[in-house]
DNA sequence: TAGATTGTTAATCGATTAACAATC
DNA sequence: TAGATTGTTAATCGATTAACAATC
């Protein structure tokens, strides 16, 4: 229904459905974060020599139900034999495909403070195809080294260039508050079109570049939530 | 109209609710995220000198719809005024409240290395009523140092005095994944109720003790996913 | 009073679960 | 064949949105 949505036939195109379904197996977060667990999963059946899992197996891996990993898998095709199971390294290969974890993946980190430079040297972060290849920062007293984990710290003004020669997919945004709209401008306009937001607050972005954002207080304030309210809990209860 | 519903009259028994409402009030971890965004906008409303505000200013400045905001404020009582809003330091103040963040929490790191010691001097979480007050290690060369910020580094077999001691709320888990349910095992006897992990895996737990897991891998692979997916559309209109 | 805005109810939407026919 | 396990359909659940009466 939205006005501007081409569904003009084009002379001479085949009749398909493309415009009918546009994105229509856009998969949620839950789910695609779902996939990542069946991944862990499966990969470690595939190191104990397993050769054939099933939707119960994988769902008492990961804490889903059987049910839905089964309904999870299915949405991306038909990966499993009835009565059989689903064949570990075919159905691994396959998830990774889907995730883009078939080919690695070159990451900056904006913002060469603690957390960006923890983050430049931290395992998960450059494990599993992942790889941190630069921190960008506009200090020069901090342009030219390296973190302890010998990750180069560079200037604004040669990202585009590293974004280009080294191919570079994901930005991760570790700056102050006040600068983290214009890191995003930049990293976007150097033609980066993931990006990892670790930066309270919220950012306006276009389309095709995608931001994820984790608010590290926000989960302590979730927590926060759920002690108060075994507190007011337990009081109401030893006073009542 | 419910069958079961009790109209019976009990004699003697008073008439109150509190069995048929246990705990009915259970804010989902989506509607406690709000509410952190709430209690910002609320604070940048007061920042700015406003006495009053409204669910679609509050909406505005969070991205929440108007109508869920009044539903998420309604949920914990009535702070509104029909017909002019909400007062904005009664309201924030009431906020903070039902988060927790009445009062300070004291928060003890897990694992000394990148990621934990970048932590403890991370802004994030040394401000808003959260402190930093001691990073764990088992590493005697760690143990007596202090991160740059000045967190001391102390020994597990300090860990339960510190908690009794100068009262930590929150744990943060920083270890190796093979350390990490051990190292929740220990903060949990030591009386820590509330735990962030940023550990891959999964975890045992008690009721009792709240977890709540952040993988930041996940949200690479999150990111990878939309653009494999984009590049797979791209791939597919090129073919075509 | 007229206009504004809440609190609440009903409608909608999307995600999960349960059940089971298909099929190895 | 009998038993196992998938893929899919229908039922359930919970969260969001829309609408509006209450009320300042």
């Amino acid at each position: 229904m939205q006005p501007g949505r081409r569904s003009r036939a084009v002379p001479g195109a085949s009749p398909r459905r493309t415009v009918s379904l546009p994105s229509s197996d856009e998969a949620s977060d839950a789910a695609t974060h779902r996939l990542s667990l069946y991944l862990r999963a499966l990969a470690r059946s595939e190191a104990d020599g397993r050769r054939v899992t099933s939707s119960d197996d994988m769902a008492r891996a990961t804490g889903v139900k059987p049910a839905l990993v089964r309904k999870d898998l299915a949405h991306f095709g038909q990966f499993g034999i009835r009565g059989v199971g689903y064949e570990v390294r075919g159905l691994r290969t396959r998830i990774a495909a889907i995730l883009g974890l078939d080919r690695d993946h070159n990451v900056v980190i904006v913002g060469a403070g603690n957390l960006g430079t923890a983050l430049a040297d931290y395992r998960g972060f450059n494990t599993g195809g992942f790889r941190t290849i630069a921190l960008i920062d506009n200090d020069p007293k901090k342009i030219g080294g390296r973190s302890r984990g010998g990750v180069p710290v560079r200037s604004v003004r040669d990202l585009a260039g590293l974004v280009q020669k080294s191919g570079v997919d994901l930005a991760v945004l570790a700056v102050p508050a006040e600068s983290a709209q214009r890191a995003l401008d930049q990293v976007a306009a150097a033609g980066v079109r993931a990006v990892l937001n670790f930066v309270q607050g919220r950012l306006k972005t276009r389309p095709g570049v995608h931001v994820r954002s984790v608010d590290l207080k926000i989960h302590l304030e979730g927590l926060t939530y759920r002690l108060a309210r075994a507190w007011r809990r337990a009081g109401s209860r030893a006073v009542r």
